[in-house]
DNA sequence: CTTATTCCCGTACCTAAGTACGGAGTCAAG
DNA sequence: CTTGACTCCGTACTTAGGTACGGGAATAAG
């Protein structure tokens, strides 16, 4: 693991993580990316570790987690004392549940206002938009839960 | 539904939807909300159908969709034509369900990690940090799919 | 009728997350 | 040993999503 051919400059490390060499200097900057040491000359080189990071930053960002929380998330691999480090997984977590959940509930939603306009072709009214206007937003029928869903 | 009591003044709005009175205005300009006529007097009145409008908006944010995807959804409940919102609809519903395989991912790391940590109470090493270090990052052992998780 | 809240509207300001820019240093190729 | 591409670093600009502010109108309470 230490075995970790660092050999890439920041351009290809950034082409290989797919984001602007701009925003891995401002990852470095808000501590989401180490500094690497400069092994060779005054120019410093990158690693597989820090391309798979930079794609985590990525796709939990796609998630909604802000950069903030992702550094946490991170922090969790940097060697926290275990005791912390569980209670913040257990923290992120229950925000993965709570949008696993709301994000069920659009899912059925969308997937069934698609499935009745389907079996309505040649309908004159359409039943997707009748049923979001009836249901007056995507809130989905489950009114069990509290959720703003 | 046409029966709406619309009688919330902009400050009541706002407070029922949990949200900053500028915030509602910004929405209006924004398209997110229409403006509603001032029916007594020259004050704006808004109902029920607003305020699940913005809770919708402010729930679909959390997931991680922006302002402008968000109309698109709204747009769906605006009397588009039906083609055109069957296949927004699809659309969104693929976004989704990336989104959703995404935080199950994430969700199996997490959980995997905190019972790994828990089973070892007394450990001298955190496997929850050992387990990071090891997978690099919170990517997940199914390679089957070529997603960045 | 007066005063106190609200509202309306426009403009300005703020934070997060980048992106762009410019000058100086470095490095590999010819 | 120069040229051209790339790096480094600092500072400035940009976009999204709001927030705040200030002056004038409107309505509600006393």
């Amino acid at each position: 693991m230490k075995n970790d051919l660092r050999m890439l400059t920041i351009g290809a490390f950034a082409e290989a993580a797919a984001v602007n060499v701009e925003t891995i200097r401002f990852y470095q900057r808000k501590g989401l990316l180490p500094m690497p040491d400069r092994l060779y000359g005054r120019i410093r080189r990158y690693g597989e570790k820090d391309v798979s990071r930079v794609r985590f930053v990525k796709s939990a960002q796609r998630l909604g987690f802000s950069l903030d929380e992702i550094a946490e998330l991170l922090r969790l691999e940097d060697g926290t004392q275990c005791e912390e480090a569980s209670s913040l997984a257990e923290n992120k977590l229950m925000d993965v549940r709570e949008k696993l959940a709301d994000l069920k509930h659009m899912e059925l939603a969308l997937s069934g206002l698609v499935r009745a306009c389907r079996a309505s072709k040649g309908d004159v009214s359409c039943p997707l938009i009748a049923s979001l206007q009836a249901g007056s937003d995507l809130r989905v029928a489950s009114a069990k839960s509290s959720n703003t869903f």
